[in-house]
DNA sequence: CATGAATGAGGGTTCATTCAT
DNA sequence: AATGAATGAACCCTCATTCAT
């Protein structure tokens, strides 16, 4: 009954992948060794190589379950009942900046980076099948709170709308400030940004509809 | 006649700043090595320790003077007579991110950075005043176009405000794409980015007043 | 009944020791894992060690069967009933070439080797036996083959006749074409390259005798 | 007037060639380490690299002016005059075994290894040519030697006469004995190869033109 | 002023080997 | 008997930086 020891090997891959997050997080990946990973979980270096195929493998095993999350998220937060237009975006907007915040330097592995790796390797497209699942939730969700069509009408309120949101994450994704903290300060900002944006995307379809006839 | 001298000795300096402008420009600061500038600078790498402490400082050095012409240029479009407040914004939001785009890597710099490093020196902390300037001609302008007073309003339609630019420049700061291919082919939503937040930040004007009422 | 485990024992050596062989063979010492060579034989590395000492270990035990193998099928070879001599050497030349060829890395060891650990441990002295082995084999046929008495006369001779085959052995060790692929292609070279070998003996004697009378 | 400097330079890259020669001599290219080499040259690891791009380009350095002194050396070798067909070829052998035997380890990489690579690069594929130049060279001599023309014969004779003078250096290759002590010992065996083999292809050709008739 | 030479610290990764089960 | 977990030593190589000229 090999139990005992399994676990111990689960713990161990479970210190390992705390130990890259935060750590990935807190400098960047490129700043962080397999060395300082190793100590900060607890084992040696080479234990690593054990878990994880390489740096990279060990990053992108990193990334991929909490971005599922975050999607399972929004999409909660995007079908939730009996909510406004506007209060499904904002749901959906905070949902998405606490996440950022409270994977830090993560946020910038996730939608910085690689634009140089998108096409190489596997596990890289992964994250940026997820990603793109995610802008699309984004669009369809949008669509629905502007009753829009798909288009590029809908692309470009898109855009927009994912610049803003992107913005707030990157703009805070160095601070010293907790996730916790900084949502309770700005989370009214943050609601604001978007109450601006629907408004301003319903007066400029007012404009255009008024410019049509 | 040390004249010649020291004008050699200005042009090389200036050399190696051009150099590492361009790489860390185009390839961000870390993946730049003291060998690469040297090389584009046309001179030996223990050269750029007579003008430049050490690598970091280099990067100081660089950072404040294209700030400078940043805020120099904002300040133009800013102030540019006969426009209107939206024309006046999408003026200076397209300055804004043409410099981010054209500079890149260098941009991470300036904006993303070192929460663990703003405390440690001083060169840091200037690029810190410059880039609070700059949000202040922004808070400046944004007022005066939305005829806002200075106030906890005005602050949050200034963050809300950088947010979207900042959001913008985080976007495409990762592209492969040149800044003139991304200008050209993005500007339009860009300025729609501006127009939808003036239009939004009236609406809210109007619905609070009305509110008021 | 601990005859079950026992039978279970030797299989599961075997199985390592063929691995080994196969490994070693197809790639060389240095190149092969232990982890590789347990892949292959269906077990866990710590296994290996439970046989073998250590990786140097595996290879000695590894060795000595096959060239026994070896001489067992050279002698068969050299005492071939109803064959010229030249057709007994050429058919002995190519027992040999054929297991060079067939045991690439082991060949290596066999006959490279390790100035520096031929006086270390045992288990290298009792390759070097077996080698010694092969070669007084070969002395005799050859001398049968020549008619030639034991002596300075004949041990020249075989050394010769040695070089021809190691040289063999050695030029083709390294290629990548299989060891039947070779044989197919080059038997008839190497047969007239001990076609060769023995007209030139037999007109050195010649001359030799010539010269005395 | 940097002289002095480079003068130093070139010493220590002298140095460093020299240590490599030596220890890859005699513990063959991947058992030896660049810190290794560095030790024995009296400079830190990393000035390996100022000098040479990688491990193997250093080897290929290595490898190249003692293969060129060599093919010069066979020249000679081949075209004095006044030197009857045998003892042209016999002086040929014994500069190549010479060689081969003062530069042990080094051997193995020029005539062994790198199939595997002969398509890759371009410093690998330096050695093949020269190692085809003295195939050819080879060759060449023995065809005015033995009075054939280019084809199939000769290629064969040619394969055959380098199998033995390969199989000499490899034999003795590992051998502890200085190549002085070996040459001194051992140059009438050697002699008296080439003179069987002359002999044998002689006698060969006699044979299959009396068969023709 | 400017440079080539030289280095130490450290990067990711591999591997034979040991330990606890 | 057999295994998975874990490790330390070592490998090749890079880089910012210093020293002597």
């Amino acid at each position: 009954m090999p139990r005992l020891q399994e676990k111990r090997a689960e713990e161990t891959k479970a210190a390992i992948v705390a130990a890259a997050k935060q750590l990935f997080g807190e400098k960047g990946y490129e700043a962080v060794t397999m060395r300082e990973i190793a100590k900060e979980a607890g084992c040696s270096h080479t234990t690593i190589y054990i878990y994880f195929k390489d740096k990279e493998t060990l990053l992108h095993h990193l990334s991929v379950p909490p971005l599922e999350e975050l999607r399972g998220r929004m999409e909660t937060a995007a079908s939730e009942p009996g909510a406004s237009a506007v209060e499904r975006m904002q749901k959906l907007s905070r949902v998405f900046i606490e996440f950022c915040l409270g994977n830090r330097g993560l946020y910038g592995i996730f939608f910085g980076v690689n634009s140089e790796r998108v096409d190489t390797a596997s596990p890289s497209s992964e994250i940026n099948r997820l990603r793109l699942g995610l802008f699309n939730l984004l669009r369809r969700t949008l669509g629905e709170a502007l009753g829009l069509p798909d288009g590029e009408r809908l692309l470009a309120c898109s855009r927009i709308y994912f610049y803003q949101i992107h913005g707030i994450a990157a703009t805070y994704s160095h601070s010293k400030e907790s996730a916790d903290a900084l949502m309770e300060r700005l989370t009214p900002t943050f609601d604001e940004a978007v109450a601006v944006l629907m408004l301003g995307f319903n007066a400029l379809q007012s404009n255009k509809e008024v410019g049509k006839q």
